[in-house]
DNA sequence: TGTACATCAGTGAACGCGCGTTCACTGATGTAC
DNA sequence: TGTACATCAGTGAACGCGCGTTCACTGATGTAC
């Protein structure tokens, strides 16, 4: 029952799809490797024969998620206005749709396992997230200047963890007030510099504080 | 072997306590009833006579856990200056010691698995992120008004990514810087309104873009 | 206050089950001549 | 280009193991008189 390359590479693609897709509905704990290779098609036995271990499986699948979700994000047409496109993928990820799809991003249906993984899980999930950040950099860096990668980080984090919320209070108001509040709030923290630069009148982030 | 009502209240306890601890560092489907009761002192067969089932305790122990962590955050001396008490948090949360710590937030350490829990784990997993919204809401109410509450959103939702991928990047160089930038950020965004308010001079949210 | 008995916290073995991984085997593919 | 054979993708059964849960049993506690 030998394969052809192309066939074995198929294949192998096959199942870090479908990996990918159970293990943002059930977790990595609760995917069973039967029943995942079962969706790519296949019996159990073969999965051995494209990877070493179950973890060496989480980690390109938490990378090909990656993959995906940055192609859809980089594809969402962008606002208008100032950083236009940071705007887009803060909405885009924070949509009805990516939380109840079937897939999007590792960091909010998984974080938590990944944290646990081993080394090569654990380097998976820190790449990725390195990628997503750099969308995040560039997409900033015309508002935010030299503040823009930490406004990148503030920003990753707040969406995994208000999708995840999200997803923990599906059917309560909470749910949608999340999506809603978080997106506004990193839409229109993303003008702010926190060096002195020109204020503009009706600036969003006009502010009664002073800092120490 | 019956025991009287205050022990078999103490014992219940200590099997939630130890349950927060290992589902802090093992996560839920990572921890197996039979080692959690060992850890509690005793053996598997009594777990039923103090729970229905596992997704109870799973329950409980994470409104234990929000209950510690509230008790910690509040005990902060806060900080100088405008919204000292939030500051204190925030760079509390986002501290080493916790996130290299044996207890602590519960959704960092297993927010994508909350997530996916029955409704009685749901249900606790909301409640707490709602006690611990108010927490930071009442921090905020003095700089940031009828924003507190959003601002309070972005806040808990932030610390919540950045110490799940802290700890992801164990070892490595963002593993601090995530910690750094993400309490800067958002110490730097509690002074923000969206409203229209007196801006003072040398803002750490003077901001060169306009918005739509 | 003392006695008789029902209650029930805790034990430890057992239940069926699915887990990650291994293995002997099959047979089409790729390679060497 | 054709033939002989080594390779290896995929099958399906089996491995030991720990999972959540149940159960008969023990014996101290709580209760009724």
């Amino acid at each position: 029952m030998r394969k052809s390359r192309l066939q074995t590479a198929a294949t192998r693609a096959r199942i870090v799809d479908a990996a990918r897709a159970q293990f943002r509905r059930d977790g990595i704990d609760g995917s069973g490797l039967t029943g995942l290779m079962a969706a790519a098609g296949m019996t159990q036995g073969g999965f051995y024969k494209h990877f070493e271990s179950k973890a060496q499986l989480v980690a390109q699948a938490t990378t090909a998620a990656v993959d995906e979700l940055l192609t859809v994000l980089e594809q969402l047409p962008p606002q208008s206005g100032d950083a236009g496109a940071f705007k887009s993928t803060v909405q885009g990820y924070l949509s009805a749709a990516h939380r109840d799809g079937v897939s999007g991003c590792p960091y909010a249906a998984m974080g938590s396992e990944l944290a646990r993984g081993d080394e090569q899980v654990r380097r998976a999930g820190v790449d990725g997230f390195e990628r997503m950040i750099q969308l995040l950099s560039r997409q900033l860096q015309t508002t935010a200047g030299s503040d823009a990668r930490d406004q990148a980080l503030l920003t990753l984090c707040a969406m995994m963890g208000a999708l995840t919320v999200s997803r923990m209070a599906k059917g309560q108001g909470l749910a949608e007030e999340l999506l809603a509040a978080v997106s506004r709030q990193l839409s229109e923290h993303a003008g702010c510099q926190p060096q002195r630069d020109a204020g503009s009148p009706g600036d969003p982030c006009e502010s009664a504080a002073t800092n120490d």
